[in-house]
DNA sequence: TCAAATTAGTAACATACATTACTAATAGTC
DNA sequence: GACTATTAGTAATGTATGTTACTAATTTGA
């Protein structure tokens, strides 16, 4: 501890701490869904649900519109739509008015797994925001987002 | 959207959209201590950060223990310690009094990184919570744990 | 119209994690 | 003291992500 010696170091730990409560909460949370997905016998991610779930509000986006829309880099989102496609779960086909995009839909497989994704979501959030009054909800929801806000801004 | 009917959508929504959005944070937040890191010339990753922390306040801890410390599985964990050790900055002795345990410290390299390592990620949790008060700010700390300790529970 | 700049996607490589299955060492019990 | 159960660590394999560098296709603009 020999390098914590000032005044302001327990709001400074506070402040880290938390930095890292978010880090685990992601962790503890997606291992969670991916373990409910996995007893229900599904062999899909909690992010490729994400993405099924994105396609089922707008079906048919190139790579890159999706991997914006998603926050993420275009390249990793290629491989898990690679991995996709080979369980079937969404397909490519060539943007016929633009030879570089590849427009990516979801199958009739995915469309059927959607609800079943939903739930587990849902489920989730509910267990996860347990005990929490709607207006601590709609706080949370506002300070996280003003520190997206804040990690985005100048970059 | 035909899978969203129901009267509460928007606040399911809202609540779905709540536990993206950590994730989001967790991503930007890491990718961003990763960059400045490198920027600084610093061969090392923001979990690899995290460990050292640690070290400094309870240095040679077993593998195990440290796992526990940090939530995380043992399996990770000693990839994670094998690079570490590549790079110099921990080193395992063994336990003279439990000869399975191998007890992990921390290097002359890795005290010497560390000032600027702990400075770093006060000046991202800063950026990270700027404009947010110190009541906001507890209660987003209470709020993310509450969280946690829902999803911790029975498991 | 043709060369240059931009854009979409992929490939290669790296990191952080998880799970499962294994080995080696210790501890506990009869 | 020997047999069993537990514990520490490692190995193998898989997923989600990042960065950098590349190719192919399109758009722009002189």
């Amino acid at each position: 501890m020999q390098h914590h010696q000032l005044g302001m170091d327990i709001e400074q730990d506070g402040e880290q701490e938390l930095c890292w409560l978010i880090n685990d909460l992601t962790r503890i949370m997606t291992n969670e869904f991916n373990r409910r997905l996995r007893l229900q016998g599904f062999e899909l991610s909690r992010s490729q649900s994400r993405i099924l779930i994105r396609l089922a509000r707008q079906d048919g986006q190139s790579q890159t519109e999706l991997a914006e829309n998603l926050g993420m880099e275009k390249a990793p989102l290629g491989i898990i739509i690679d991995k996709m496609e080979s369980s079937g779960l969404i397909e490519r086909r060539p943007d016929p008015k633009d030879g570089r995009r590849r427009l990516v839909y979801s199958t009739a497989k995915a469309l059927e797994l959607l609800p079943d994704i939903d739930k587990l979501t849902v489920e989730l959030a509910q267990q996860a925001l347990e005990g929490l009054s709607k207006v601590r909800r709609m706080q949370l929801s506002q300070n996280l987002n003003h520190m997206k806000l804040n990690m985005l801004r100048d970059r």
